[in-house]
DNA sequence: GCCAACGTTGGC
DNA sequence: GCCAACGTTGGC
């Protein structure tokens, strides 16, 4: 079981686009980086839902539902997508800034490497967010 | 294989 | 809208 965030603008596709849609196919990465994490996803992980540019925050949960597969909507072989459920809304979205705040949120990914969009999560981190999740939630 | 030029992302 | 960070491209 291991832990992943996903970056997207709430512009183009939010958080409130996949609980009405309750699953999608996660298309679009065209990163090397990002790509090779999206195939090492198993079915099951889970995905912090993180909205960039207009609000920056983790605002929620999804589920790896299909193992990565090549990706429909280009001919090029290099890239491939995921698909994702909704799982959960934060009551409260946890801000950028509240992640910085927290000493064992620091070496995150989405503060060492902000650019890329599909980043590795600890399960420290994880267990972490969600209790701070909990308690933005109160 | 190096590196300059250029494009994109994303925080502010 | 600006700009820093960083990935990609292409000339040499």
């Amino acid at each position: 079981m291991n832990y992943w965030l996903i970056k997207s603008e709430p512009g183009t596709y939010s958080i409130d686009d996949l609980k009405k849609e309750k699953k999608t196919m996660w298309n679009g990465v065209r990163n090397y980086t990002a790509r090779n994490n999206m195939r090492d996803m198993k079915k099951g992980d889970i995905c912090l839902f993180y909205h960039s540019v207009t609000d920056p925050s983790i605002v929620g949960l999804s589920k790896v539902v299909k193992e990565s597969y090549q990706d429909p909507t280009t001919e090029e072989t290099a890239w491939v997508v995921v698909d994702v459920a909704f799982e959960e809304k934060f009551k409260t979205p946890i801000s950028l800034n509240e992640v910085k705040l927290h000493p064992k949120l620091e070496n995150m990914q989405l503060l060492k490497q902000s650019r890329l969009s599909v980043q590795k999560v600890t399960k420290e981190e994880y267990d972490f967010i969600l209790k701070l999740a909990k308690e933005l939630a109160k």
